[in-house]
DNA sequence: CCAGCAATACCTACCAGTAGGTATTTTTTT
DNA sequence: AAAAAAATACCTACTGGTAGGTATTGCTGG
């Protein structure tokens, strides 16, 4: 087997060079460039059509999703391994739409890394079980001890994560077949558990709590 | 010169491993632990009393500035060096006037972490240039492409800033020494630009475009 | 079985944010 | 110096979110 070349894409240096050092130990891939936004990493796949990008989504400027688009459109022999800091379920099956290779979490292990780039280059594909989606996103031990240490109900996590995708209350309320004046009392309940005073409280909360 | 104790904090394995890459090649440095969280963390600070901390802000669960308090209060021989993804000018004093020694920006360069920790370990502080906050973060080339791309101003991106905060037009008016009805036009001109129609999807078009 | 909690729902009130239009001053660009 | 863009400011109106209190139903664990 012969080298393949990759392409490492994020916006981090340090990311960056975490995932050098973890993937220079596997004598057949050659890191042929990095890059840090979307124009570079475009420019680079251009020029050395590498077999696989490992690719960040949260780049500033033109964003890891529109990169993927362009990849898949323009190069179709290069592969794409999706790297990001959360789990939405949602996320994850717009990258499956748009045909990338692989999905994987960033606070995932140097070997599940190389597990996912191995599983690529062979043909395969890497996503996240779907039943570790879920158990990160719902059932978890973690998630139970979140819930009993901000004393909120499952119904209420629920609301706070329509909240954040830009639903109204109303909107809120036909989506789940109840009344407005249900969503409200479920909404002042969460801001007075939290002790927050607006929405974009909420939307801090959620994401230092990773609910997104 | 002997060995300093170093521990990393960071709830991203491939970040942790980027740093460990790094520093390793340092004679002078051990990393003595690596922590996934701040629970985690405070264990090993109270085991070890390294000489250094290079610590996340952005952990899940309590956060990286509930851990420099409690590591400034508890363990006075220990240095910490906050490692950040964001560059708000509030956020670096909340961080100098808990008496960290350092402050450094995840997309920094490896040559810039080693310099950090060196110049903390020999006794002194090591924090962002004023002049490069203010450029990173307001006159950068990608920050005027961004503005161009979504005809916004920078007093706009400012006040989207501050909403983001969880600040209301009131507090963002008296901290800006405007009035409220100013501060409401803006708002309106930055929901119409953007197309959106609440916070919440003023805060998702702040994360997404790593304005936060 | 009963207590407690979660989820549902209503009424009222108030305030903050959204929305339209317009206008002046200051700054930047040509 | 003139034109264009940005920042400031006001008036009005409406909607949606925040906030208080209360009540009913159903489920669950001691």
């Amino acid at each position: 087997m012969k080298c393949s070349k990759v392409v490492l894409a994020d916006d981090h240096q340090f990311l960056l060079e975490g995932i050098l050092s973890i993937l220079k130990e596997e004598p057949d891939l050659e890191i042929v460039a990095t890059a840090l936004n979307g124009i570079e990493l475009m420019d680079v796949v251009a020029k050395q059509k590498p077999q696989l990008v490992i690719l960040d989504l949260n780049m500033p400027g033109y964003d890891g999703l529109q990169c993927l688009q362009k990849i898949k459109a323009d190069f179709t022999e290069t592969k794409v391994l999706v790297l990001t800091n959360y789990i939405q379920p949602e996320l994850v099956e717009e990258v499956r739409k748009m045909k990338a290779e692989g999905y994987l979490i960033k606070n995932s292990s140097a070997a599940e890394l190389k597990e996912a780039v191995k599983t690529i280059l062979a043909g395969g594909v890497s996503y996240p079980a779907s039943d570790e989606l879920k158990s990160i996103s719902d059932d978890s031990y973690f998630f139970d001890e979140f819930l009993k240490k901000y004393q909120l109900t499952k119904r209420e996590v629920q609301i706070i994560r329509m909240v954040c995708q830009e639903k109204s209350t109303k909107q809120i309320a036909a989506e789940l077949f109840l009344s407005e004046l249900t969503i409200n009392t479920h909404r002042r309940n969460i801001l007075r558990k939290l002790e927050l005073n607006n929405v974009a409280g909420l939307m801090n909360f959620a994401r230092e709590n990773q609910l997104l």
